[in-house]
DNA sequence: AAATATCGGACTGTGCCAGTCCGAATTCGA
DNA sequence: TCGAATTCGGACTGGCACAGTCCGATATTT
């Protein structure tokens, strides 16, 4: 259903959160588990999985946790997704080329590809700090790239 | 991954492949399998819910089976999609407002429905006739909402 | 040394997707 | 009027990815 996965949607809030806190510090599983009301074993993996992507630092430790590997306004939506679930891909020939037997005489490919790269261009537009803030402040309002295209 | 069920990636190649045709006449399930080289039973199972969705007209009979209802023009990607696969919604709370349980504390659900709206937007600027003619001479070049998008 | 984290992976159940199949209803042609 | 071809509507099944849990090892702070 060109849905991302619940998990995503997870880790995406998660990040948010972090972001939210404002300051550069090292937060835990527990603590953002808390935060997002989510299963810790959960956040746990989540977290884990994004600082292994690079979107966030990991400290271990006693008073260790995960940090925002950049600064929001510095990470958009797509590479989260990105992180969290591999390429952005509407269809299995852009992400996985050759795999489908009919590729070469497949008429409608190109144009998928035209929109991947749209819907792909969308997300990229959107950085974490604009997902992190609430609905009516923006970071940005006037850069915000969204706004003109919705009614 | 933000991508669409093999499913409804064959029934927009179905699609297409009934605008390729050009007349207004029936094709039968079978035939529209051999042109499109998938097994006949999926294609009579996409080709059943596209009918249902209104997007294609069945006929019954020795000399049956289905025509589009529309002209390809005035059919597009967004369409197809939720005829095949329900809702467009990048979240679960896009489509199913009130099954999560965080919806009221949530910061990051408004932003990701601007996405949504972008996405679905991109989605129906797409027209089945764009999709079905071949790559370099599209039906509207002047008008093809994704050209100025795309590097 | 003890406590607290992450790290890395294995593990399991569930649900949806992909695909098949069948009987009934409908239409066309002989 | 009969038979053939086709859609229609639904049930059914196997497989696979997702969702979520758990554990031992490692690193860091006190």
């Amino acid at each position: 259903m060109i849905r991302l996965s619940r998990l995503s949607d997870y880790g995406i809030v998660l990040m948010s959160h972090l972001a939210g806190f404002g300051d550069g510090e090292p937060h835990n599983a527990r603590e953002i588990a808390a935060e997002a009301s989510l299963p810790q074993p959960v956040v746990s993996k989540l977290l884990k999985a994004l600082a292994r992507q690079g979107l966030l630092e990991s400290h271990r430790g006693t008073k260790g946790g995960y940090s925002l590997a950049r600064r929001p306004e510095e990470i958009n939506a797509a590479e989260m997704i990105t992180a969290l679930e591999g390429p952005i891909g509407l269809t299995e020939c852009t992400v996985h080329p050759g795999e489908c037997a009919q590729e070469a005489s497949c008429h409608v490919r190109e144009p998928w590809r035209r929109i991947n790269d749209v819907v792909r261009a969308a997300l990229a537009e959107v950085s974490l700090a604009d997902l992190a803030q609430p609905p009516r402040t923006p970071t940005h309002p006037d850069t915000l790239p969204l706004a003109g295209n919705v009614g």
